[in-house]
RNA sequence: GGGUGCUUAGCUCAGCUGGAAGAGCGUCGCCUUUACACGGCGAAGGUCGGGGGUUCGAGCCCCUCAGCACCCACCA
């Protein structure tokens, strides 16, 4: 494929149909979730091109920042080196050094998926026109007082040794211990209750609830804080629960954010009695120790004391952690920059709400609302070296200045080269930057072509463990910046889990690198993969077990069609994906039969398709083109609400059980009989090649590769011309209009096939034997039918030409299959053990009557009569007649066969 | 502590505004039929998690219980 099928031209007249890649990572490889994401991408993107719109996907990466940084940062240890030992100015052009030598693995995996980007449109959020684009929003947003810098209590990570963002923590169940611990002697002592002893060195006040009568004697009053010799006040404050612990709550405002707002309505001091590394400062016996070694100490200090009362109790609690490195986020008061993000929330809700950005599925949406509508103003300054330095200046008496440079910043106030400025030190948090991807790349704040043409952006596709990371910040700031939304629709799709339903990661050994997927690999080589650089060595042989149990042979090359396919059949609604490469296998069969029915029709063609629009179908040919549309139909709804397991479900169905198993079997009757004039055989023909060709067209956005080569073969057959396949008119189901007289026709051809087929099947008769046939009360359109189809019906029944009964003939006793009034007999003659025939019937009889039993109730209601829609009452009414005539008709099967078995 | 989703054939999952239970894989027969054994033909297999309700009619709507996931949350 050449890349320039996808090159996007801005001044096209074409309506536009734009999609942004979510940026991976420039750290890592693709992992299987991007390529379930790419996948559907594409598939949009393709039928999009195909239908004629000015299509871009435009590709591109991020810079991650501590993601990244912790990466390189990783590299630098195996050196034995930090980060401190380069200086900062040498670590980032290291981490630009890893970016090339990395970066360009991941646009070689998408080349291998069959991404159609437009490869000349690649950007990076670290370029320098997306860095303008963050410099010019920081600076806006601070001239519009919605950025601000504070003393906060923030996330800190301890060894990211910086701040973190809300989203940017996870919360896990822990087990820890709650310790009640005296405070004060006496009558004037109080009991508190806290999980984290530690940190009682820096306590500033006990707090108990206003209206709590035990302590209200005490408020006012001051206790001594063990172990430190201070005195502390007892505040009242309401957001004490009287009913937890003792109703009394040590009071650190320094080292805990419900303690900072209490800290802050009673003005109380904050005590920091922890560094940036969570190692104690607090003068005394404790000085030094890492927060963890502390808790220990200062319990075992406390029970020297006698201060510890009662029992500690194990405790459940949630804790945070870096969603980066794991460990224990440490709530801290530091001085950072902040969004505010109200009014900005408030509108990026709006959008949703009034359905300028649609979300599919739609269930989705409440849970943006509530994302939105309670969101904490976001932490962005990060103490990091890699990402977008903040553009902000200080002076010697700590004056912030906010530009997009420093001579901008000097200019704008004045500030000649005698006045010292200082940068922030601080990076912008990474998803700033990616809430500004939609326009960034356009070339925003520049008026360019781009931005014009492709802004707002058609679809964002992505899964939903972003939606609160990205999504909700890219409206923000589109609405806010643009005065647009930034994309009209939201595809959120599930997550790829693997066969156990379990979450895939590095540390459990179960990922599945989809490039293995496409390419195969081996199990010792899998196995290798899983195991190298593993966090816990001591899972190896654990993974190494659970490898071999799971693929004993390695996996096998289904290549990327099949992977695609099964990456469309899993975008139902579920959250949870399950990836199972036995499914992805089927798609391999599947492509396998395509191809192969593709190699008959080019076998049978050989040229002689072409043109010839004058041509008379034939009663099969016009069914599998009623079919073809009914198919294509289906897709099309399937495309319109993001359902593409509806879209492969109703292609792979056609291709397999409509056009393989029974148009291209009816077409070789006419093909390959002599029975069969010119005409009838290019009316075949030329329905195969297109049939197969429009089919191909359907396909190409699911699976690019196969349908590609496919359809050169196809074209060249047929004695066609075409470029490519890429930019062929996709298939319209309207083209195909449904061909009830033919469906019907083909429905009693079906049916009868199908009834000696089953006999066959269960009377294990084998195919290459030919057997005879009785007909018995045939119709006159059963007789019409017959004598129209009989070359289909003979070579697909692997039947004789059917012998016809007179009305009131003595039938013969045989096996019997039932079309309406018509009865397919099947002498006995050897071929049919009597018992086995008379218990098939016993058994359909009863299946009969149960269904006409509960039908027959049905009818009797009055109620249903009254009530049903009149199509479903002569529904009904209709079957009640058949399933009579078909117990009849199987009691006097039955009746000859037990005569029979009597003789 | 709130909230959401899931529970349908042995496994993985579809099932549209309530009107005769579906697919793929697996299983069991028969078959080297000249596109395909990565195949063809046939078959078996389900009280749609339990209980209650609404309705002429419920896999689908309501209530409730159970199990399993997940998300959010500054209660020591």
């Amino acid at each position: 494929m050449q890349a320039g099928y996808f090159t996007a031209d801005a001044d096209s007249p074409a309506p536009p149909f734009t999609i942004m890649i979510p940026p991976p990572n420039v750290t890592g490889s693709l992992h299987i979730g991007h390529a379930l994401d790419h996948t559907l991408i594409d598939a949009l993107v393709r039928r999009r091109r195909m239908q004629g719109y000015n299509t871009l996907w435009l590709p591109g990466m991020d810079h991650a920042g501590i993601a990244t940084q912790n990466v390189v940062e990783r590299e630098l240890a195996k050196e034995g080196a930090s980060r401190h030992d380069l200086g900062r100015e040498a670590f980032v052009e290291r981490v630009w050094q890893w970016k090339a030598e990395y970066g360009g693995r991941i646009l070689g995996q998408m080349r291998k998926l069959g991404d159609s980007v437009d490869w000349t449109r690649e950007r990076f959020t670290m370029d320098e026109g997306l860095s303008r684009a963050v410099q010019t929003i920081f600076k806006r947003l601070f001239d519009d007082g919605l950025i601000y810098r504070a003393d906060r209590i923030i996330n800190w990570c301890p060894r990211c040794m910086t701040a973190l963002s809300d989203i940017e923590v996870d919360h896990s169940d822990d087990e820890g211990e709650l310790v009640s611990i005296r405070y004060g002697d006496g009558d004037s002592s109080v009991v508190v209750a806290t999980t984290r002893v530690e940190t009682m060195l820096g306590d500033t006040a006990v707090a108990v609830h206003p209206d709590d009568p035990r302590y209200t004697h005490l408020v006012g009053t001051t206790v001594e804080l063990p172990l430190t010799g201070r005195h502390i006040p007892v505040v009242a404050d309401p957001h004490v629960d009287p009913e937890f612990g003792t109703g009394a709550v040590k009071v650190t405002p320094a080292h805990d954010p419900d303690d900072f707002e209490i800290g802050r309505r009673h003005d109380l001091p904050s005590l920091t009695v922890m560094d940036e590394r969570g190692v104690v400062t607090a003068s005394g016996p404790f000085e030094g120790l890492d927060r963890f070694e502390a808790r220990p100490a200062v319990l075992a200090a406390l029970r020297a004391e006698g201060r510890v009362v009662a029992e500690i109790r194990p405790y459940v609690h949630a804790v945070g952690h870096c969603d980066r490195c794991g460990t224990t986020v440490e709530p801290r008061l530091s001085l950072q920059w902040f969004v505010k993000v109200g009014p900005l929330a408030k509108a990026a809700g709006d959008a949703v709400r009034d359905g300028r950005v649609r979300i599919y599925p739609g269930q989705l949406a409440a849970r943006y609302f509530d994302w939105v509508d309670d969101m904490h103003d976001w932490c962005i300054s990060r103490q990091l070296w890699w990402g977008h330095r903040i553009p902000a200046w200080y002076d010697a008496a700590g004056r912030v200045y906010v530009g997009r440079s420093e001579a901008e910043v000097r200019a704008a106030h004045g500030l000649g080269e005698e006045i010292a400025l200082r940068r922030d030190e601080d990076v912008l948090d990474t998803w700033f930057s990616s809430a500004l991807w939609p326009f960034s790349t356009q070339g925003w704040p520049q008026p360019t072509a781009a931005m014009s043409a492709y802004y707002p952006t058609s679809v964002l596709v992505t899964g939903f463990d972003i939606i609160f990371f990205w999504v909700a910040r890219m409206i923000m700031m589109g609405l806010k910046f643009t005065g647009e939304v930034p994309f009209r629709e939201i595809y959120v799709h599930g997550l790829i889990r693997d066969h156990d339903g379990q979450k895939m990661s590095k540390s459990k050994g179960n990922v599945i690198d989809p490039l293995d997927i496409v390419d195969g690999i081996g199990l010792e080589a899998l196995i290798a993969k899983r195991t190298a650089g593993l966090m816990q060595p001591q899972m190896k042989p654990a993974i190494e077990r659970a490898t071999r149990k799971q693929f004993p042979q390695g996996i096998a090359a289904f290549g990327t069609d099949a992977l695609r396919m099964c990456f469309a059949s899993l975008a139902t609604q579920s959250r949870d994906l399950r990836f199972d490469t036995a499914r992805v296998e089927g798609y391999r069969n599947f492509c396998n039969k395509l191809w192969n029915a593709a190699r008959y029709v080019t076998i049978s063609v050989d040229g002689a398709a072409a043109g010839g629009d004058a041509v008379e179908l034939g009663v099969a040919d016009r069914w599998i083109r009623s079919r073809l549309g009914a198919a294509l139909a289906r897709a099309q709804a399937g495309f319109a609400d993001y359902r593409l397991d509806t879209v492969v479900n109703a292609l792979y169905e056609f291709t397999w059980h409509e056009f393989c198993d029974w148009y291209v079997e009816l077409s070789k009757t006419v093909l390959q009989s002599d029975d069969s004039n010119a005409a009838q055989k290019h009316a075949v023909r030329h329905t195969l090649v297109g049939t197969l060709e429009t089919l191909l067209r359907a396909l190409h956005p699911l699976a690019p590769f196969i349908s590609e080569e496919i359809w050169q073969r196809v074209r060249a057959a047929a004695g066609a011309a075409g470029e490519t396949v890429m930019l062929a008119p996709y298939p319209q189901a309207a083209d195909f209009a449904a061909d009830p007289e033919a469906e019907r026709e083909m429905a009693w051809v079906r049916q009868f096939i199908l009834g000696v087929r089953q006999i066959r099947g269960e009377m294990d008769i084998a195919p290459s034997r030919k057997i005879d046939v009785v007909l018995q009360d045939a119709g006159a359109a059963d007789l019409a039918f017959l004598a129209r189809n009989m070359g289909f019906v003979r070579r697909l029944a692997g039947i004789e030409v059917p012998r016809i009964l007179e009305p009131g003939r003595p039938a013969p006793v045989g096996a019997v299959a039932l079309l309406g009034s018509l009865q397919i007999l099947v002498p006995m003659a050897g071929l049919i053990e009597p018992s086995a025939e008379k218990e098939r019937l016993a058994k359909r009889q009863r299946k009969a009557e149960t269904d006409l039993q509960k039908l027959q109730a049905k009818a009797a209601n009055a109620d249903f009569a009254r009530n049903a829609p009149a199509e479903v009452v002569a529904r009904d009414r209709a079957r009640i007649a058949e399933l009579q005539t078909e117990i009849g008709q199987l009691q006097a099967q039955a009746a000859r066969i037990r005569a029979l078995l009597q003789q």
